[in-house]
RNA sequence: CGGGGAGUAGCGCAGUCCGGCAGCGCACAGCGUUUGGGACGCUGGGGUCGUAGGUUCAAAUCCUAUCUCCCCGACCA
């Protein structure tokens, strides 16, 4: 490609609303278009990055058996209402009716679709084991989306599913995607991890993400560097603290005005945050037994003052669609004072209708606590779980913090930023059984298949890699995924034409060699195109000057380290081509197998 | 949805407080001089000042409403 001729805009200075460096990059180099609030058009050097990620994709999924398919962006309602995430999922769901009035939305993943495609398939045991893979578009309408390409609303995502006939073959099958998604994420130069996580809106049973680590993200991970224990916050797990194995004192009331806060209230009365429970008071969507309709449920957890609630380990613990922190008139109306609030003596009728309370099991372990009054400016001291209030629930709901103790070996436990670029799921029969998609074993009995499903998101992959990738001059790509991996910048002018039809030499020698190169013919001074060549971020410069040519040399110098040398004419092709692959083979060095249950 | 900020030429911004010809830099077009790390001179094109309504002789500027975008939070695969 000349860029003579290339569309395309550099820009000195970014768009005021970008603001991490892979954002401000990605505009500046003129790789996207904002066109609404995470909305982008790809334009064509964008576009070449992603598709050279997605051929590294389909390459990866290929190597483990899946086959492409293309399934639609617009799917009719009822798929979705038959899993009940038609209902279950709110306003992240795009919908929209067509002409007669039927009910559609915009896919924001695809196991519905999935499932039924394998169901209208599938009926022998015979046709099992198979994946199935897609690069396509979803759409969630995100509340916010943020940071570039990061957090978007319309985004491209190579999924994959996987369909079995038992929980071994898909136990089977998870560690070759594992190992599949780190060959992914390592060709094209991006350093991930992989962690526990939340199954999420998905269901099913296991889930890992893989995760980029960079400030920039969004989520908080936990790592323990000693044994190798890392996962999402919203799951991690800890060694608690041994409680103290004290006897119950008598429960006693003191008045401490004002501690409406834990920290307040350990101060006033002169005690450590460990020695108090905090009550936090929200209210759950959930569905009600009976009817099976959603309701409202105001639920009281209880974590040590010292602790942070986790609400995604509540959430799972009481099957809870969403939650939202209670407002004070919905406290009281159980009986409960914000700010002095405790389980003790709360409205508890029988059947049921009453305040949840959910206490984490180091609340239960813990004797002689200090814990509200549900009366203003007091508190209860030596408050006993089992004694003084009953727990409907006792389980783990505290959330891991840096400076824990970890849950395998008791190193000290770690929390860092990272971006979800790719996740896995073991998703067993949800969507199966709620597609119809079954099949009969040798015995002739029906079965639900058992599904597995993958995601990668290529903007988000792309825009983590330049996150990972880039100096003060641009952006470094590398090799696998640059837009061009190689750039003339040619430095003929009218003055010297001997100079022009050298690099035209050049250039046509390289585009028959099959050499992946982009030539900068514009009529712009030397300055200008070095520094378009630095931010564009081709990973192999040559330099086609009078000064070189006279020589008989070509200059080259690498984006990646600023490594440069000299390449004689005579062997230019040759030496290019050996460049590029030692390039690659840098890449390809990073490529080991790993291991499911290091993480 | 809560809090904060911003909408003026393709991009970065000034002008708004205190109403009076819509500006600057970059980019873009033409001419000339330059020509190995974002050149210089001259000339030129380009703006419903987010939108709608109001006040006023006069509104980018004041008032009201509204839309959009960004950041933090909530939420989220």
């Amino acid at each position: 490609m000349r860029m003579s001729r290339l569309f395309f805009q550099t820009f000195r200075e970014a768009p005021a609303e970008a603001e991490i460096a892979g954002h401000r990059l990605m505009l500046r180099a003129g790789m996207i278009q904002p066109i609404a609030a995470g909305i982008f058009d790809f334009l064509p050097l964008g576009l070449r990055v992603k598709h050279k990620v997605e051929a590294i994709m389909r390459q990866e999924m290929d190597a483990i058996e899946g086959q492409e398919v293309a399934l639609p962006l617009v799917h009719p309602a009822e798929l979705w209402q038959r899993t009940g995430r038609w209902q279950e999922i709110g306003s992240d769901m795009a919908r929209l009716k067509d002409r007669n009035g039927r009910d559609y939305c915009l896919g924001m993943t695809h196991e519905e679709v999935m499932a039924d495609l394998a169901s209208a398939v599938v009926s022998s045991y015979r046709q099992l084991p198979f994946m199935l893979y897609q690069i396509q578009t979803k759409f969630r309408d995100e509340p916010r989306p943020r940071a570039g390409m990061i957090r978007v609303r319309e985004f491209t995502m190579k999924d994959a599913y996987s369909f079995d006939r038992d929980f071994a073959g898909l136990d089977a099958f998870y560690p070759r995607v594992y190992q599949s998604y780190f060959n992914i994420f390592r060709r094209c130069g991006l350093d991930v991890i992989a962690v526990e996580s939340d199954t999420g809106m998905m269901g099913g049973t296991m889930a890992h993400e893989f995760m980029a680590l960079t400030p920039v993200g969004e989520d908080t991970l936990i790592i323990c560097d000693e044994c190798g224990y890392r996962a999402n916050r919203q799951v991690a797990v800890f060694r608690k603290p041994e409680a103290d194995a004290a006897a119950p004192l008598p429960r006693e009331e003191v008045h401490t005005p004002g501690t409406t806060t834990i920290q307040a209230l350990a101060e006033y009365l002169g005690i450590s945050q460990a020695q108090t429970a905090k009550a936090v008071f929200l209210m759950a969507e959930v569905q009600d037994e009976q009817s099976g309709a959603a309701r409202e449920q105001f639920v009281f957890a209880v974590v040590r003052g010292d602790m942070e609630l986790n609400e995604t380990k509540l959430t799972n613990a009481i099957k809870a669609r969403r939650l939202r922190p209670a407002t004070p008139e919905e406290i009281r109306a159980v009986g409960a004072e914000p700010g002095f609030g405790s389980p003790i003596g709360l409205e508890r009728p029988a059947n049921g209708n009453g305040a949840w309370v959910i206490v984490d099991e180091l609340v239960a372990a813990s004797p002689n606590l200090v814990a509200g009054a549900n009366k203003a400016d007091y508190h209860y001291k030596n408050v006993n779980v089992g004694r003084d209030f009953e727990a409907d629930q006792v389980v783990d709901l505290t959330a891991a913090a840096e400076g824990q103790a970890c849950v395998r070996c008791g190193g000290t436990l770690a929390a860092v930023r990272g971006v979800e670029v790719g996740n896995i799921f073991k998703l067993g029969t949800k969507y199966s059984e709620a597609m119809g998609a079954t099949y009969l074993d040798e015995e002739g009995n029906s079965r639900p298949i058992i599904m597995g499903c993958y995601g990668i998101g290529t903007g988000r992959l792309m825009a983590c890699v330049i996150e990972h990738h880039n100096d003060e001059h641009g952006i470094q790509w590398p090799i696998s995924i640059a837009p061009y991996q190689v750039i003339i910048v040619s430095l003929a002018n009218e003055k010297n034409p001997e100079v022009t039809q050298a690099v035209e030499d050049i250039y046509a020698d390289l585009l028959a060699a099959g050499v992946d190169v982009l030539l900068d013919d514009r009529a712009e001074r030397a300055g200008v195109k070095f520094n378009d060549a630095d931010l564009l971020g081709i990973p192999i410069r040559l330099t086609v000057g009078g000064k070189g040519l006279k020589n008989g040399v070509v200059e080259y110098k690498l984006r990646r380290n600023g490594e440069d040398g000299e390449l004689p004419l005579a062997t230019l092709t040759q030496d290019v081509q050996a460049l590029v692959q030692a390039e690659f083979a840098r890449l390809d060095a990073t490529l080991v197998a790993e291991s499911l249950e290091a993480a």
